[in-house]
DNA sequence: TGGTATATCTTTGAGTTCGTACATAAGTAA
DNA sequence: TTACTTATGTACGAACTCAAAGATATACCA
């Protein structure tokens, strides 16, 4: 299990200091899909991922989630919120077993009388803005199409270790709509499949659907 | 015209401070509709928008605008690629005339040094983080009925202002999507409209499709 | 250990929906 | 007038839902 000094956040403080804040937090276990906090939600704590994973989600009204981004330890979550006080925009579940250790707020505060530590946050917060960034960028500009095939362009590996209908649910698309544009770059001879592991046959193919949004249909059929 | 210690960035700096700044700052003026920077485009500068209104978009490969946020002076604008040193992520363009004042991004990262300085940039950081997250929640939560709803409720007045085609860009919807639903919430009588002034008749039911993306619609039809 | 049963995933087809695109008419303002 | 904005009808498309079949994995038991 990580510890708070192991958190780029905190690495920066004093021996002394990371000695005090320990002993003000509160560890918290947490079993597998479990749910460390809702979308919503107000908090008087830090949240310390400190072993395990874990995903952010935002759900519609009609109950659909909405994948944000995964995170695993060590690492700070839902630093917006502790910075503002204000409730966390997303919910917070558990992908495996995991420790989470709650960091009073006021000490939070404290801690940013530092100007290590101030720096430390906004590499924090320049970080988590990267995250969002992309993430709208996913969201707003790319199709279906192109989502798949940015996944596959920058981290075809995942399709070893997660089920396409994980995947699917990553991207925020459905399994089947997953399944047939597999399919169709399959079929296109874009990429293939072999005992779950893709291989990128035509590189030129796969940046042009990302750049264009889309895949033109070969003259042959 | 605003000047640099007119934003709260760099309002906790010392006068000599921002003299030594303001020293080194290149004010260039813009007209209407111009271009301030290009999406994916690099800068040495910190851009400060001392004058005037801007609007920040991305475009989708078939040349669509997808509209972030507007923003009007005096602010900071970009502070995330300025800190990071990477590519804009959004297109600028002015709304208005403005002024823009260019600052070299060494004396940007010299003024982390300060304390008070870094903490009034976790504060403007935590802002821009929050309209992040507020427009995602928009585009990924909301449907059409839901964002034109959202808009009513907290900003009715901008109707008297803008132009309908001009509201739909705002909200990412096509004008036609807006006319069409703009219509139908008058004839359920959630609003009126006399004269660009929009006026809510039926609150409950503009919170309920924000809450629940949709509209129920009447018995008598 | 192997074999079968069961559950879970994936694929495929068909139909639906939301919002867009295009065309055109009607309204409004300079 | 002339230009622009708004409204409305029709068509289209991307991705969804629902349903059912096919493929894989997992569990259980002899």
């Amino acid at each position: 299990m990580y510890e708070l000094k192991d958190i780029p956040l905190f690495s920066g403080l004093s021996e002394l200091h990371l000695a005090e804040l320990q002993e003000h937090i509160y560890v918290k276990h947490y079993s597998k899909d479990s749910i460390v906090f809702y979308e919503e939600d107000k908090s008087e704590y830090l949240h310390v991922l400190l072993e395990g994973d874990v995903k952010l989600y935002k759900t519609t009204p009609n109950g659909k989630e909405v994948y944000l981004h995964g995170m695993s330890a060590p690492n700070a979550i839902a630093l917006f919120p502790a910075l503002e006080r204000v409730a966390f925009p997303a919910t917070c579940a558990f992908l495996t077993e995991g420790t989470v250790g709650l960091l009073p707020l006021e000490k939070l505060h404290k801690c940013l009388e530092n100007l290590d530590f101030s720096l430390a946050m906004i590499k924090a917060m320049s970080k988590r803005m990267k995250l969002l960034e992309n993430l709208l960028h996913k969201e707003t500009i790319f199709s279906s199409e192109a989502k798949i095939a940015d996944l596959i362009a920058n981290n075809a590996k995942i399709f070893q270790h997660l089920r396409n209908n994980e995947i699917a649910s990553i991207l925020n698309i459905t399994p089947e709509t997953l399944s047939r544009i597999l399919t169709k770059l399959k079929k296109e001879e874009i990429i293939t499949i072999d005992d779950h592991i893709v291989t990128i046959v035509n590189q030129n193919a796969l940046q042009d659907i990302i750049e264009t949004n889309s895949m033109k249909k070969s003259a042959s059929n």
